[in-house]
DNA sequence: GCAAGGTC
């Protein structure tokens, strides 16, 4: 029996299918997918299934050392044991196996640390590798006709890499933690790659701090030819011989602005006019793509995590490639052909009719996988949601433009002469669309210049001088940082997008574009001065000439690997003499993260501080002496923004609450504003109001949450939630049922009010949808729905056990398809 | 509990 060895399940059952044609059967073992057919067995890991570690002995922080990390031993230990599991167990039984994992360094790894788990049930099986660029027909069938050995000279240089991100990122890591005595889940990380992206976030920060702004003006006038009237601008030569538009002293602008205005004409100097081809872009590889999806309005993560989902579901191909260039045994014409019955069907025949078809090409051609393109599977769009449909489509029309034609402009350049002072007009206009029909994501707006001769006296009107300022330089947005990381050659393509996320979590960042905290800057200080290596791009084109040398033959593991722990040693010599000093200064920017204000109470400092059982608060820095405090909402992570409260002088807070993040504001704002409500009642609490008398109130706690809760309280605790959001209007309209009146939410910015209805309705509905979406996850709705009822704020039932899940299933059973469908349509 | 790299 032959075992062929892949990346991930999804090749296993491609590679299997083709190697089959596809009779192979599908079983699991270990309960892990395993595809089989005439003698042969195809498993698929799922990336690394074992990781690297330091032993035991290592892993309590306060018992090592940091530095005793540097020499200590590493090991590799199975990381998923299914998996793991599943192919020794298949590797007992094979008499050859073969390494089908990605063709590319990493893939080469993964190949070997399979091999050596193999070698561990088996060490007289024969192991083979093959490499194929894209999973076809032709590729993989050549690759298998010819098996090729292991290269375990690449495969050293990524474990290289593996052992220096390891100690130096936990060296260090724990390092900076325990001087700041941040220990647990606020612990204070550094990396190879995060550490230098975080510094180009808090270079730019500097930079914008730094920044002073100059005053300038800029003049414009209408001009107009046979009635048709068009702006045009001034303009100067300036000492260097360049033209110029800002006019950098006031006397100056304000003078040509006299002239402009008495003028009433301008003489048209020149008129030139050229045409510019407008390329269509190359194929996506996945920086280009999470930039793109960027501009819809997609960060990095969701934009990955739907191409995710799409590759999974089959309608594109794998979404994490640097891969510019189509393969070779990519038949566009075929692939558009698959477009003509869909909606796309117009676009692609248009793109059939063309004299030629050649698509565009990027600059990287690499051999790990192909551009990201649809297949031909093409989906059911009611099976999709609205954002996967979009990035689909957008992924679709990218392939499209790749094969398309170019686009051409037509530039018109007007210069003309007021009383000595100069005016010029750029018009533009898209004379072939070219591309940009099947590919509307770019901005194709057109500048209306009209056709003049030169010589024309055209009549000036309406001159206009504009002060204006200078800006400091933009922050990075997502997409940008990704794209400064590919070019400074940080991260891959799978792992950037993570990183940003890391910076989050890690209290970094906030916000998009990202800022960096005060405990971002205090961190990258504390390496620019200890560990300088450690936020400098520096490391990884260190890191790779070593890993290129080791590929070679030219270096060994062990020679790289001590060098780097050489350079290390002589890191924590410097710092270890500065521990208190680093600790104390991060610790000031803990806190200084987590400052409020003055305290109204005492004039101290407010922090947002952690009770014992874990919520969130405000108390005052003056404690136990000063005892005044403020609740937080109950959900979410407290981030301090810089907004501040006029009234108060104390910062906003915003809550983190994934996609249920918002913004608290001030909360001593939202506590007076609490206490200052008066309860509105509405009616007979169902609970105790016979017996007892309580009543129904609409309340607003000093959280800033809102519910329907009983007068009551505490003695009894009936309550129904309300949205945090918009005024709550009372109507005369009752509920028959609860004869409670119905409940109408106005929120600024929505054109409709939200007809709440009867509040226990409300509830019971909402109680209701929450049921029914439970059952949709278990139906096997994808994880993009899913997701999106997170967003909706609705558990679902993935957070749950899988016992109340079946109750709940069982509950909710004789639910038809139809009526699931109906409740998604209302949740959409 | 630390990193970065795979994959889900």
């Amino acid at each position: 029996m032959e075992l062929i060895v892949t990346e991930k399940n999804n090749a296993a059952r491609r590679i299997a299918d083709i190697l089959s044609e596809g009779g192979a059967t599908t079983s699991t073992t270990a309960g892990v997918n395993v595809y089989e057919w005439g003698g042969r067995r195809c498993i698929g890991l799922s990336g690394h299934v074992v990781g690297m570690d330091f032993p035991p002995e290592y892993s309590d922080w306060r018992d090592v050392e940091p530095a005793e990390l540097v020499h200590a031993d590493v090991v590799k230990e199975p990381t998923q044991e299914d998996i793991v599991n599943a192919l020794q167990r298949l590797a007992r039984e094979a008499d050859n196996v073969v390494i089908a994992t990605d063709y590319d360094r990493e893939g080469e790894l993964i190949g070997k640390e399979a091999y050596e788990l193999v070698r561990e049930v088996n060490d007289e099986v024969p192991v083979q590798r093959v490499r194929f660029s894209s999973i076809t027909e032709n590729e993989v069938r050549s690759a298998f006709a010819d098996p090729d050995d292991i290269d375990f000279d690449l495969a050293a240089a990524g474990e290289a890499r593996q052992i220096i991100d390891l100690v130096w990122g936990a060296a260090l890591t724990r390092f900076l933690s325990l001087s700041a005595r941040q220990m647990g889940e606020d612990f204070i990380s550094v990396g190879r790659v995060q550490s230098p992206t975080l510094k180009l976030i808090v270079d730019k920060e500097r930079e914008i701090e730094a920044f002073e702004p100059d005053d300038y003006w800029e003049l414009f006038a209408d001009l107009e030819k046979n009635s048709t009237e068009f702006e045009a601008q001034y303009f100067y030569e300036d000492e260097d011989g360049n033209e110029a538009e800002r006019v950098w002293n006031e006397d100056d602008a304000e003078a040509a602005f006299e002239t402009l205005r008495e003028a009433g004409e301008a003489v048209v100097q020149s008129v030139s006019r050229r045409t510019r081809s407008d390329d269509p872009p190359a194929p996506f590889n996945t920086t280009q793509f999470i930039r793109a999806a960027g501009s819809l309005g997609y960060s990095a993560g969701r934009a990955m995590s739907i191409a995710e989902d799409l590759y999974t579901a089959g309608y594109i191909t794998y979404p994490r490639t640097d891969n510019t260039v189509y393969p070779d045994d990519l038949d566009e014409r075929e692939l558009l052909g698959e477009f003509a019955n869909t909606v796309f069907g117009d676009d692609a025949e248009s793109l059939l009719d063309q004299d030629s078809l050649s698509p565009t090409e990027g600059d990287e051609e690499t051999t790990d996988h192909p551009p990201i393109h649809p297949t031909p599977d093409f989906p059911d769009r009611n099976k999709l949601s609205e954002d996967e449909w979009e990035v689909y489509e957008l992924v679709v029309r990218r392939f499209f433009a790749t094969v398309a034609e170019n686009a051409v402009w037509e530039h018109l350049r007007v210069v003309a002469d007021a009383d000595g002072e100069s005016l010029k007009a750029n018009g533009k206009r898209l004379v072939k669309a070219g591309y940009h029909e099947v590919y509307p994501y770019f901005n194709t707006s057109e500048n209306f210049v009209p056709d003049v001769d030169e010589g024309d006296e055209l009549a000036l009107s309406d001159a206009r001088l504009e002060a204006k300022q200078t800006q400091p330089p933009r922050r990075y947005g997502q997409s940008r940082l990704i794209e400064t990381m590919e070019s400074m050659g940080i991260g891959t393509k799978s792992t950037r997008h993570n990183t940003l996320e890391k910076l989050y979590d890690r209290g970094y960042i906030e916000g998009d574009p990202p800022r960096p905290t005060t405990l971002a800057k205090a961190v990258v200080e504390a390496a620019e001065e200890y560990a300088d290596l450690v936020v400098s791009e520096q490391m990884t084109s260190e890191l790779e000439a070593d890993m290129t040398a080791i590929a070679d033959g030219g270096k060994t593991l062990a020679e790289v690997t001590e060098e780097s722990r050489e350079m290390l040693d002589r890191v924590f010599d410097e710092l270890t003499d500065s521990r208190n000093e680093i600790g104390e200064h991060l610790r000031d920017s803990l806190k200084a993260d987590k400052t409020l204000g003055p305290c109204p109470d005492c004039g101290d400092t407010l922090l947002v501080r952690r009770s014992r059982t874990g919520s969130y608060f405000v108390g005052c820095d003056g404690y136990p002496e000063c005892r005044f405090t403020l609740p937080l909402p109950s959900t979410g992570e407290p981030l301090v923004l810089e907004e501040t409260c006029d009234e108060h002088d104390l910062h906003e807070v915003k809550m983190l609450a994934g996609r249920d993040t918002f913004v608290h504001g001030c909360p001593l704002c939202a506590a007076e504003e609490a206490d200052e409500s008066e309860d509105r009642v509405i009616g007979a609490c169902p609970d105790c109001g016979d017996e007892e008398g309580g009543e129904l109130a609409i309340k607003q706690l000093q959280t800033g949450s809102r519910l329907v809760g009983c007068t009551r309280y505490p003695d009894c605790e009936y309550s129904l939630p309300l949205p945090r959001r918009g005024d709550i209007e009372v109507t005369d309209e009752y509920c028959d049922e609860h004869d409670l009146p119905e409940l109408v939410v106005r929120d600024e910015g929505e054109d409709e009010p939200w007809e709440l209805g009867c509040p226990i309705c409300n509830y019971e509905e909402y109680q209701q949808r929450q049921r029914q979406r439970g059952l949709e996850a278990l139906n096997g709705i994808g994880p993009a729905t899913a997701e999106k009822l997170e967003a909706a704020g609705v558990e679902t039932v993935g957070d749950m056990a899988s016992a109340d899940a079946e109750a709940l299933a069982e509950e909710v059973s004789g639910v038809s398809e139809e009526n699931v469908r109906e409740w998604q349509a209302q949740a959409d």
